[in-house]
DNA sequence: ACTCGATCACTACATTTGTAGTTGTTAATT
DNA sequence: AATTAACAACTACAAATGTAGTGATCGAGT
C-alpha cells in the first residue's frame, strides 16, 4: 500500500467524495460536491488531477469510454497521516495531552463518554 | 483578546518559542529554535515579521533597544482553533470519532488511560 | 575616524494551494 | 454536414509558505 501523500483541504473533499462512492468521473464528483462547495467543474478537475500526480487517485475508464477517477489510497491511512502530523505539530506528538484537550473541549453525551470509557478499557487489555 | 489568526507549521515552532518563554530578540528565538531547525537568522525574522502582521505576535524593546517578541495570543486559544480546523477537516467536526482514533491509534499507559477515564467522568457532572 | 558584528527593513524566489479560464477533440444531435 | 455538449489537456494567476539573501544603520571596540 503506497505511502499517504500530502492531501490539501480542497483535496480532501475531492477524496471524501470518492472513498465515499468510486469510481466517478469528473463530472459526477462535481456534482457531488455541488451542494456544499459550488466549485467549477474545471476546479474539480485541476484538483482530480493533483491528486493523480500525487499517487493518491487512480483513473479508470466507465462503459462510455470516459475517464473515471477511484482512491489509490485507503481512507484510513489517509486520516492516520493527518492525525500524526497534527499531534505533531500541536501536542508535540504526545496523544495524552490532545485526548484531553478534546475530551474537555468538546460536548459530548452521556452515551458518548460511556463508550469512549469502555473503548480505553479495551486499550488496556492489549 | 484577539481572534486565533492561521499560523503555519514554521510559523507555529516561532510561536511555541515564545509561548515557552517571552519575550525574546529575534537572534534569541533562533537561538533557541537551531538545535530543532537549523533555521537561518532571516528566516526567523521573515516568520516573526509575518506573525507580527498577523498580529499573533506583539513587539517591544530590551533594555539595550533590541526589538522583542512576544504573543499577542494565547497558545491555548490558538490550540483550539487549530484543533476545531483538524476536527471539521478530517472527522467532519465530529469529535467521538476523532476521540476513538486517537485512543485506538496511540499506545497509552495503563496510567494514562485511567486518567482519562477519570476526565470523562468528570465531563459528565457538568 | 574606521571596522565589524548585530539589527532592520526589503527583496527574492521556488512550491503549493485555491480557483478557474482557454483550446482542441470527440461524440451525439439536428 | 454543422452545431453543440462533454471531456481532456494546458495555461493562468494571486496568495500563502518555506527559506533565505542584500543593503543600510548603528553602536562598540581599536
Amino acid at each position: 500500500m503506497p505511502a499517504a501523500p500530502d492531501i490539501s483541504d480542497s483535496e480532501w473533499a475531492i477524496m471524501e467524495a470518492l472513498w465515499e462512492s468510486s469510481p466517478q468521473t469528473a463530472s459526477e464528483v462535481t456534482k457531488t460536491l455541488r451542494p456544499t462547495t459550488n466549485w467549477a467543474e474545471n476546479t474539480v478537475r485541476t484538483l482530480l488531477t493533483r491528486l493523480v500526480e500525487k499517487g493518491a487517485l487512480k483513473t479508470g475508464e466507465n462503459a462510455s469510454g470516459t475517464r473515471t477517477f477511484l482512491p489509490a489510497v485507503k481512507r484510513e491511512a489517509c486520516v492516520r497521516a493527518e492525525s500524526e502530523s497534527f499531534m505533531q505539530r500541536i501536542f508535540g506528538g504526545a496523544a495524552k495531552p490532545l485526548l484531553v484537550h478534546f475530551a474537555q473541549n468538546s460536548k459530548l453525551t452521556a452515551e458518548e463518554i460511556k463508550e469512549l470509557k469502555k473503548l480505553l478499557d479495551q486499550q488496556l487489555n492489549s
